[in-house]
RNA sequence: GGCUCCGUAGCCAAGUGGCUAAGGCAGCGGAUUGCAAAUCCGCCACGCGUGGGUUCAACUCCCACCGGAGCCUCCA
């Protein structure tokens, strides 16, 4: 057993025991990891990227300190609301499912979401789903009605422990369904078609899942009866969670999952209400929905839906800083005014990596860095810039050790910077700069990326608008050609006609900075 | 109504039973610069929603209140 004790002293929160645990894994250095992932209904909206962004640094982490990770993201591509969705859109479900799947993957891959080991779709696992729920049926948890097949909450004794509620709490789905079931707690595993409606045959005639039994399904069959780590929004623990839960320890009696990990939720910036979220309803009242196209409306004013959009002005990365910013499990404001304090607190970072670059002649980018925490090595009598950035980086990985509190540890990235661009200051190396100053300023930029690639940011190059478009290359040579122009003008002090094209430009969108070595432009955004 | 969580500077935000309460944005002063920008140095909460209590000691634990959020509806 001693392999499975930690070699770090990581710490996670467990919303079943509501305190942070030391983290101990099944298998030894292996960790199976779950989350909940979306149902392609509709567009991703920002608070469908909160999940993946937190867990993909979780499985960063876990990997840097020696652990092989296998995370699953499920796709739930069958359900009520798909079928409602491409009846409107006047397509199969399957197709509604194939588009929005593709967005949702476009949406990870531009925040930098790439651990993702399985995303099993629950169309592609009926045969587990409908082996999982004859089990319940078999061994008394389950029992079919109708067609329908219900999970018996009253034969869970242990029913509620991750959400503290009882049964009676579910109100399960309205509509016709409570008739068939023994009572109103018992939630569907299996859900008769009626006519039309995507199904596949089973034990009890055409239908399809239920909502919660895919996962245990899924997770089952690729991580096991009992695996590590399951994530998932707050939104999540009940009913969802809190069913799952039921299922899987009722059919395997053990325990499913040894960390239910759940993230905060995203707020407006302007109203109450998540992002994304049913509008605001006062307790007590009977529920008023809203006319469906104001909610959509409300939605998308509230920044719901139009990630596209959205990525495009601030980008994936910025996105991913802003989110990683603040601790996982805290609800944050979302909005343009925070993505855009993000992106200026960013620059700190490209513009130092940018002079940096011009002193040691190559990309910071390319500097390597340790990818795993045993492969650091502290170097012997450090010079004093790497002594402070190694006790840096001790105190950004205390802080990752305890719950992954990102937002802790970028405190000690903005240190790091500050220090680099100190030592840069104080060596003159912007003048000249020798072989063992350079080498310095190598291995400290190296511990920033160390660390910075944990959270998952500064992987590669920001790739400029202007260097994006067709028109780059003319750009890039009208640029040469004023700023030499400038130049001359600067070394004549004719600081009238320097200060004008400096203007001039800044109107056009381009800002210009005067530095030891030359001058360097951008296009501000 | 039940179950959770939160309230830290102008704004965002980390954190803690006892060290000067991180960091960011904005702002102010200085160094630097032809002037800017950037960078560096310094300043910016005698205070952690309010009122009690426990304790040698509380922002941190407990209680009450006020304010906010989520869930109890197939939401991530």
């Amino acid at each position: 057993m001693q392999e499975n004790l930690p070699e770090y002293p990581l710490r996670v929160y467990n919303t079943l025991t509501k305190s942070k645990e030391p983290f101990r894994t099944l298998a030894p250095r292996r960790v199976g990891m779950y989350l909940c992932g979306p149902t392609v209904y509709a567009e991703a909206h920002i608070g469908h990227m909160v999940g993946p962004v937190i867990f993909d640094t979780v499985k960063r982490y876990l990997t840097y300190c020696g652990y092989e990770v296998t995370w699953v993201v499920n796709i739930t591509d069958v359900d009520d609301k798909l079928i409602v969705r491409a009846r409107e859109k006047g397509i199969s479900m399957f197709q509604l499912a194939t588009q929005m799947t593709a967005d949702y993957l476009s949406n990870l891959q531009a925040l930098g979401v790439d651990q993702i080991d399985r995303m099993p779709r629950a169309t592609d696992s009926i045969g587990e789903i409908i082996a999982f729920v004859q089990e319940l049926i078999d061994k008394g948890f389950a029992y079919a009605s109708q067609g329908d097949v219900f999970f018996d909450v009253a034969k869970d004794p242990e029913y509620g422990c991750l959400s503290n509620r009882s049964a009676d709490d579910q109100q399960g789905e309205g509509g016709g369904a409570a008739s068939r079931k023994r009572s109103a707690g018992d939630f569907a595993l299996w859900k008769s078609a009626k006519a039309g409606e995507p199904s596949w045959p089973s034990p009890w005639g055409d239908g399809r899942p239920g909502w919660h039994i895919e996962c245990s399904a899924m997770s089952r069959s690729i991580l096991g009866q009992t695996f590590d780590i399951h994530g998932g929004g707050l939104d999540l623990v009940f009913p969802h969670h809190e069913n799952e839960l039921a299922q899987s320890r009722c059919c395997h009696s053990k325990p499913m999952v040894t960390y239910w990990m759940h993230n905060g939720l995203m707020r407006a910036s302007n109203e109450g209400g998540k992002v994304g979220g049913r509008s605001q309803q006062t307790p007590g009242e009977a529920p008023v929905a809203p006319p469906a196209d104001v909610a959509g409306k409300i939605s998308r004013s509230k920044g719901a839906g139009g990630l596209a959009s959205l990525i495009a002005k601030h980008t994936g990365e910025r996105i991913r800083f802003f989110l990683l910013r603040t601790h996982y499990r805290s609800t944050s404001v979302f909005g343009d005014e925070p993505l855009a304090e993000a992106g200026a607190a960013l620059e700190t970072f490209y513009r130092l990596f940018e002079r940096s670059g011009k002193i040691l002649g190559c990309s910071v980018y390319d500097i390597p860095h340790a990818t795993r925490r045993s492969e650091f090595q502290a170097p012997a009598n450090p010079p004093a810039l790497l002594a402070e950035l190694v006790q840096l980086r001790d105190s950004f990985l205390s802080k990752m050790d305890d719950d992954f509190n990102t937002g802790g540890a970028t405190a000690d990235l903005f240190e790091m910077a500050r220090a680099l661009n100190r030592f840069i200051d104080q060596a003159k190396m912007e003048e000249s700069a020798n072989d063992e100053s350079r080498e310095t300023l190598r291995s400290g930029l190296s511990i920033l990326r160390e660390m910075a690639s944990l959270l998952g940011i500064f992987r590669k190059p920001l790739v400029s608008s202007a260097t994006h478009s067709d028109s780059a290359d003319v750009v890039q040579g009208l640029m040469e050609l004023v700023l030499h122009l400038r130049a001359e003008a600067r070394a004549k002090r004719d600081f009238a006609t320097s200060d004008a094209i400096r203007d001039g430009l800044k109107k056009v969108g381009i800002a210009m900075q005067d530095g030891k070595q030359g001058t360097t432009w951008e296009i501000a955004k």
